[in-house]
RNA sequence: UCCCCGAUAGCUCAAUGGUAGAGCGCCCGGCUGUUAACCGGGUGGUUGUAGGUUAGAGUCCUACUCGGGGAGCCA
């Protein structure tokens, strides 16, 4: 008797109809009337369930009959065309064997329950409907960026995770130390002496790997970053996790526009990905998650992304009489009620937003000719608003130099980083794109808590 | 971190400052193919935590914890 599993059954239905398969999972729900029963098994292996049926003649009848949600079992029989609507096939049981008994008080039920309360039972989360398509799509969405990347010759580099500097100032940052807290050595100041640390001097967890996977770009023309970033900000926003995920590409010989065709391109990949590869969990985020999320994300692969300059921004939403809670002005950092005005308002669909105040963006950013802007881009999409930020890198020594001096920086911690404008800089750009955002983009889910296996956020550490 | 709202049975929610309830779940029974199955019965509580006001607090007050919405920071 042949193991299958329930994609298989699915894709390849022929195959097996009317042929003895033997199959094992989870038990979703039973049905059972006086002589006969109905289990809905999930088996991991697909988003859909395998209707099982049982008759009185089952050695085991009763039993079978009290299985709970959750038990785990094997069930061998024979394929057959279902009679109900709602399969188009079904197991007739010949053998139920208990793999795993469920006890009586398990949590989850067949009604809906809320994602708070899913939350505070992440490692059973996975067995519910959302959650499989969530957590299925998030494998699948890291495969496609892989996929999109190194099809185009992109080499994935492995920045650390651990790191002496700051970079770029990016948000507050996780320490890691192996010192006694309680009794830490002091210096001469009477401040904890990190030279008696593990690395003799202050680390911390990575909030970028931008930095250095610049110096593979530079080496290789095209790479990327994927991998996990760690944001100590108290931020309490259904955008925002202490630990995410996070692609870095950054191209050599390019420039803002080059960045944004990348851009662009990958976003209008990842969605045809999703679209094609989980047509059920997709299908299942339209309707039960986010109504007209497939019709939306079919438009944006048809649509041309919108490039305006900050200072374009800044006049349209100056014009367009809104009553906004911030006032628009040049020089200031768009407003999230602004952000979400363009994409969402003016536009409907994707924006860029290019060329920024240099006071309001990183000091790596590239000086525009006119001594007051960088640079830079922000793709604001509706919904989730910043998916992407990214920028043209300074390439000019001096240029670079001048502006860290300017913000007061320690040219010495990024010595190395200079060094890469003195030995064959070119000009290159690059972005960052956070994971879990693209994944809420991609299934319609408002909350980052809710696309992270086991999220992290302040005061949050369970699991 | 700031503003607003919330926390009552395993879950989702009711309860005028006056005896803590319902639906679902779970357990038992019934039902000839079910689809969130259905029908009947039963089970179920330190009302988030710590204080306070009151003759009396789930209800009013304070702090804290966690959650939701918004903002900031950003991805």
């Amino acid at each position: 008797m042949e193991k299958t599993t329930v994609r298989q059954l699915y894709r390849e239905t022929s195959r097996y109809l009317n042929k003895p398969i033997q199959v094992s999972g989870w038990v979703r729900t039973v049905r059972e009337a006086k002589n006969v029963g109905f289990i809905e098994l999930n088996d991991g292996s697909f988003f859909k369930n395998l209707q099982i049926v049982f008759e009185e003649a089952l050695p085991n009848f009763a039993e079978a009959a009290r299985l709970g949600t959750g038990a785990a079992i094997t069930v061998r029989g024979t394929l057959v065309e279902s009679p109900g609507t709602k399969q188009p096939f079904e197991l007739r049981a010949t053998e139920i064997e208990l793999e795993g008994p469920v006890a009586p008080e398990y949590p989850l039920q067949k009604k809906r329950h809320s994602f708070e309360f899913l939350r505070t039972i992440a490692h059973l989360r996975p067995r519910t409907n959302t959650f499989a398509a969530v957590f299925r799509l998030r494998s699948l969405l890291a495969r496609a960026i892989h996929e999109f990347f190194q099809d185009r010759g992109f080499v994935y580099v492995h920045t650390p995770i651990i790191t002496g500097s700051d970079c770029e100032g990016a948000g507050a940052l996780f320490r890691v130390t192996t010192l006694d807290l309680t009794t830490p050595p002091r210096d001469e100041a009477g401040n904890p002496d990190y030279r008696q640390d593990f690395f003799g001097r202050p680390a911390n967890l990575t909030v970028s790997g931008q930095l250095n996977v610049e110096a593979f770009c530079l080496a290789f023309r095209n790479v990327y970053t994927f991998g996990p970033t760690f944001r100590a900000e108290n931020s309490n926003t259904p955008r925002h996790a202490a630990e995410f995920w996070m692609i870095e590409p950054e191209m050599a010989f390019a420039d803002l526009r080059d960045d944004m065709d990348l851009a662009e391109e990958m976003v209008k990949y990842l969605i045809d990905y999703v679209l094609t590869r989980a047509p059920e969990e997709m299908e299942f985020f339209n309707d039960f998650i986010d109504r007209g999320l497939i019709e939306r994300l079919r438009g944006i692969l048809a649509a041309d992304f919108v490039r305006l300059t900050y200072t374009e921004a800044v006049e349209i939403l100056a014009k367009a009489g809104a009553d906004f809670a911030y006032p628009v002005r040049w020089g200031a950092d768009l407003q999230t009620e602004h952000e979400r005005y363009l994409t969402e308002r003016v536009f409907r669909r994707p924006v860029f937003v290019t060329d920024y105040p240099k006071e309001i963006k990183a000091f790596y950013m590239r000086q525009n000719d006119d001594g007051r802007t960088v640079a830079a881009m922000d793709l604001l999409v509706p919904g989730v608003g910043e998916i992407i930020g990214g920028s043209q890198r300074e390439e000019r020594y001096e240029r670079l130099r001048d502006r860290m001096r300017e913000l007061g920086m320690r040219e010495e911690d990024y010595w190395w980083y200079l060094e890469l404008r003195k030995y064959g800089g070119v000009k290159h750009a690059g972005f960052g794109l956070g994971f879990e955002r693209a994944l809420m983009y991609l299934t319609g889910m408002q909350n980052i808590r809710d696309v992270i296996p086991f999220p992290r956020t302040p005061g949050w550490l369970e699991f």
